[in-house]
DNA sequence: GATGAATGAGCATTCATTCAT
DNA sequence: AATGAATGAATGCTCATTCAT
């Protein structure tokens, strides 16, 4: 697998565990905050008394305020990462394949969706270079989908013919969940809305058993 | 039909078309910059050199900041008060009823991609008021769908039985061409997009004609 | 007596009369406004609204907002005036006299406390000329009493040697009514005010009728 | 003796002798430019020039501009509380009480004139709530005045009938020496002034040993 | 004379970042 | 490594004043 590349955030401290530590403390406060009040909104000073590191001693571990958004594009890495990996088996069968790989995503998404929402809410504050990181990255991810859909299509399996643009759909189905949880989160919960999406990637929506239909 | 409740912003303007003018410009400068910077980061002072609106004046037709969030509210309520109202007709098919309300928001989706970018993005830094009155307005959307959709459900044209989760997986697919413009831009056209949306929807994604699949 | 300089505050309108009216509304306004709020967080388009005036017209009769100061000046000048000249009589009993005039001061103090606690709070923002302007006029009002408790020590219906000094004080205990009004307009009327401060004045505070004092 | 209740203001700063040594540079800077030019129109800037802290600095130490006003307000409390315990003796005679007040307010109301100018100027600029914090201690100011003279009234030394009145006419006359200092600077020195004073409250301003009056 | 839109300098305040200790 | 005080550029917003009509 090619590896991703990630800038390195840098630092003088020298004992590397605490910098991990520290790092981690920083994510699970903008994890926090910035769900709440954004990006923008959110203070060094504020991450500071979260986290309960010092402001000035916050700045031995990051060098910019971005920075913070470069670990948690970090972590959004890691994530997608392992979700790819959990896929690498040896099924030949793209049906099987899609199926895994939606259920796994599905499982990540719903793990790290503030993380999610915050990377499409944020994302345009991005520098230059995040975003490019970001986007190879999330590009990557389409890529395994398109892969596999591909092959379907050419196996006869799927109908579509453009397997990126199916790839991309798919993404979003699976996105439902945390893009539209302010409408769903009251009516729906992880498991049923996981059946309703197989069921239109698998089964389709309209049924057409009954009259076929020409668009 | 409901009328759809939108704070007025106060002037002291008296001359209203100027007043409706200024804040198009306004807007106009908002679709440039939004974009391009974020709202946090996009200045008064940029909005008013790109409108040629002097700093003073401008806050002659917004009182705060967050005002031209509203303006763009203002204007995405409209523009799906357009799609809803373009699909009053009398077909009775739910088959029909949701491939024109498809259509019709490609449409509009296409019209407005940079508004509707900007508002997914810069809807968490709005304040509880614009959100609740944002959320109304989409809600209203969703139900539009829904109906359609449960109608569809009822008379047996439509396989799946959460209407309301149906919906929004149905729109998600459209914004597809909004939220993954950056990956599918260069490859697809609106043309293109089109069809293979009405296709998955209508017609399903996996090729169920050969081998039925059990989730 | 000798005239009093007033600067005369410029305008373009030749109707004199119009502009005397106009002047009227303005002060009006302003001893509205001011106490409420201060003169500088009073805004010109508060006075604007509360006139009636539109605020570019305003700026026909006066040319700075510094001007509202110098027509409220003028009143007090005015006001200061009428006492003075209420007190023109041929009385030659030092007593009665400054009983006349403390009297008439009560009068007007009362009728125009309003502004006088604007003229104290505000005078510090006051430009060198207006408060020159002002300290002038008002030199020449504690002279009025200067002269009556001079020629009462001369004839030894006064106790005390320093007659500008009393002049002064007798000014303050007037001034009671307004400065202190926070602490005795709840216990106290004009009425029971004015006997407390003509017994104070003319027949002590301390009952010396039965033990004398030395200080 | 009732506790004063002063609003702590708000600061991040632990050191505290540092935070004192700051407020009392913004004591200083204040007491240096309202004078000249009022409290509105003395900018932060201003501040900041004078005290040599920067800008961004003097935040840590006041959290609003009116803040500096409720630094001001503290230290008048504290004079007021001075004087109020200084006397706290126990001699039962009230005219010698009511010496000792006056000549110890005396001594305080010459340290600190500018501070008592500043505070009749500024007070109406003052909000709702360090108005009437500043309201209740002075009255308790007059309260102290009124006991003792409500005292002599009862043992008949002193002829007046209200004491409330009376104590805020003391206050006034004690006053003189900072309201009119604009005319009587020139003229009188602080030692003069005070035997003015005291002759008049405590021998009265007109001679009855001749001619007793009527009012 | 009156109207009301336009101007722009000025202000309080915030906050990412630095640095001496 | 950590602390916390200090820095200062930048920003949203106000308001006295002007001016074309």
């Amino acid at each position: 697998m090619k590896k991703i590349a990630v800038k390195q955030i840098p630092t003088n401290i020298k004992n590397e565990s605490l910098v991990k530590k520290r790092r981690q403390q920083i994510f699970k406060a903008a994890m926090k905050l910035f769900p709440q009040k954004g990006y923008h909104s959110t203070t060094l000073r504020e991450i500071s008394k979260e986290t309960g590191i010092t402001l000035g001693n916050l700045y031995d571990y990051i060098s910019t305020k971005e920075d913070i958004l470069y670990i948690i594009q970090e972590r959004a890495t890691q994530a997608v990462i392992e979700v790819i990996s959990t896929n690498q088996d040896e099924t030949c069968d793209p049906l099987e394949k899609l199926r895994r790989l939606i259920n796994s995503e599905l499982d990540m998404v719903d793990k790290y969706q503030d993380m999610i929402l915050i990377i499409y809410q944020e994302s345009h504050a991005w520098s230059k270079e995040l975003l490019q990181t970001s986007l190879k990255n999330e590009r990557r991810h389409v890529e395994q989908y398109e892969k596999v859909i591909a092959e379907g299509i050419k196996k006869g399996v799927f109908k579509g013919t453009n397997a990126r643009m199916l790839a991309n759909m798919v993404i979003m189905l699976i996105n439902t969940w945390v893009l539209r949880r302010w409408d769903l989160g009251a009516r729906i919960n992880i498991k049923e809305m996981r059946r309703c999406i197989l069921e239109a990637v698998f089964n389709g929506i309209v049924n057409n058993d009954l009259q076929p239909i020409s668009i």
